[in-house]
DNA sequence: GGGATGAGCGTTATAGCTCACAAAGGCTGT
DNA sequence: ACAGCCTTTGTGAGCTATAACGCTCATCCC
């Protein structure tokens, strides 16, 4: 590896180290030919800007930082969310030439606001992309915000302070969920809820309702049930559901666990899925590719989401724009095979 | 954010820069009083050593690279995997100030060494951390050693070049496991190989073989089935060793997954775990803790595997110490409800 | 006692880039 | 042709640390 520095680029192309900083850069105000020329001597001499001295001279760290909640800490399907944020984020960082520091945490810890701080100072990221659950503590957002980084959020269920936040349509995407399960001729399409704490499950919740009454359905309380978000809570509520003498021949549970919960207990009732119930779930969790038969559920366009934070913190930093509003990030409907058409 | 310099430390700590810069770096040659005086200087002013400028200076980059195969590519285990093995590396780079870099990629593409190479060039990291299967194929270890970067390769089936390797103890925790069943009372005890390609599961055959022999069981073909890794297989093999006149007491899987199915199709025949028969499994995946009965399985350190070959990597830019050789972390079993007492 | 040794600390020279500003060059309109 | 202005390019001064080297002074040995 000859050490290439940007002088050598410069003798090479006959011009200013200023001017090979300026290509490098893509700043403006350097003529088309000046530029090729400058451009042919990088790919001579391999050229690879020294990230250090650009940092130290440019007061900027060219890191992003993904801070999310510690996934081991959790029932596992998290880890999923972890790898497509990650995804998400460092495929945006890549693209401009950004490198992103991941930082799992403990919320539960006491002193999580001073580690944040501690790791900002130490890394001194140009922005911060803050995941759900993490968004939503206000003492998490604010330590953030004493640093003066540019903070993203995602999916926050609240506001705190004035950063941009970066959402999903949960209560639509749970509505046209509703929606296609009443396309399919089902009339008794029940709901399982979720813990209440999660704020996207009360966002789907109303989507169901909204669902509901966009098909001309009528809402009855008889066809919600309460579960805590795990399998085995789906299950319970399933059995509630399904050991009725006219039960629902549609379930629409507010996470994919508590679905694949209902898929269990219908196998074990000898109902058939999809033909004699159908079950949709929401997040796309892994568990519901490998559920029999797999799981129809929403998407949520995590990886999308994460990107799109990254994308607008380094464009923030670039151009100086600011981080302020909502954005909204579609989810998709996945149908796989446990929804059909109701029975007769 | 006042931004504190070494300067400052040193004028108020009245000791030139370089001082404080030993103390910093605890270099050794600092009288006590000194040091103390310089740290006391450092926590008033709360004085955080800036990266860029120590990078610039030293020539390292005081990142680590962990390099690993795109989980999003396939089924999904590996999320776990993932994220068990950043936070081991994790570890070890806050505990040394090291920053970590992630990278998955997908070792299919053609370009893959180039990209590779790429990163390297791009961020320059003070070491890599290579997880298996991307260690084992000697194109990216090729392509990564032309670099000069330090390697460390994990799980890596066979020696490419001369780099440390940390592996695990698959054989003889694979023994140990068997001998546990035997000394349960277990003397049907069969085995499902996986998909040979897995380096991992070759070891984990032998250890059975080793256990049969340690406990004086006689080894039988009969016993032995071979699946493909996946959960369906797993229930195939199951079937077959279940159906039998003479069944086993005892199946020991070659992975998680397999054993799944084995708990699966076990439940389906009306046969009760463990009372009447003993299901263990190997990896410890999200999975093993989720079915019933949880799986009593073999808890693969890949968070302590990450973190000594990113404690070597750093190591070894300090000191200058060698990287060679091959480091083995041993595995433990998690002892849960899959397994029991023979029956009668 | 004289010189060798080495701990303890400081001086100076970079490291490789960006930024603010200055200078040069080119175009316009009159 | 020349003033005036905008575009393009260059200059020099940082940015904040570490490394190499050298100086001082105490200690030790013969």
């Amino acid at each position: 590896m000859p050490k290439v520095t940007i002088d050598d680029v410069a003798e090479l192309a006959g011009v200013s180290i200023k001017t090979v900083s300026r290509v490098v850069n893509q700043e403006p105000n350097v003529r088309e030919a000046t530029r090729a020329k400058v451009e042919t001597a990088i790919a001579k001499l391999n050229y690879q800007p020294n990230k250090a001295a650009r940092n130290l001279a440019s007061h900027h760290s060219h890191l992003i930082g993904l801070i999310y909640d510690d996934p081991s800490y959790y029932e596992v399907p998290s880890a999923g969310y972890v790898i497509r944020m990650q995804q998400g984020a460092l495929g945006a960082c890549h693209a401009s030439n950004y490198e992103l520091l991941i930082h799992p945490c403990q919320y539960r810890k006491r002193e999580i606001g001073q580690e944040i701080k501690a790791l900002i100072e130490r890394v001194r990221p140009d922005g911060i992309v803050l995941a759900a659950p993490l968004s939503n503590m206000p003492k998490i957002v604010r330590a953030i915000e004493a640093t003066g980084t540019p903070l993203v959020r995602l999916s926050p269920g609240t506001p705190i302070g004035n950063q941009l936040s970066v959402v999903t349509n949960d209560r639509e995407i749970s509505e046209e969920m509703t929606r296609y399960l009443a396309s399919l001729g089902h009339e008794q399409i029940a709901f399982i809820t979720g813990h209440p704490s999660h704020k996207a499950v009360g966002n789907r919740y109303l989507g169901y309702r909204d669902g509901l009454e966009q098909s001309g359905l009528k809402f009855s309380e008889r066809l919600v049930v309460s579960g805590d978000n795990s399998i085995g809570s789906g299950e319970e509520c399933a059995m509630q559901l399904l050991k009725r003498k006219h039960r629902p021949t549609a379930i629409f549970a507010a996470n994919d666990d508590m679905a694949a919960g209902v898929i269990r207990v219908a196998d074990r009732l000898g109902i058939k899925v999809p033909d004699e119930l159908s079950v949709a779930g929401c997040d796309d969790i892994a568990l519901a590719r490998q559920v029999y038969p797999a799981l129809t559920t929403i998407n949520q366009p995590l990886q999308a989401m994460a990107e799109h934070a990254a994308v607008a913190l380094i464009a923030s930093v670039r151009g100086k724009r600011p981080l302020l509003g909502t954005e909204v990030i579609p989810a998709t409907i996945q149908v796989r095979e446990s929804t059909g058409p109701a029975p007769e």
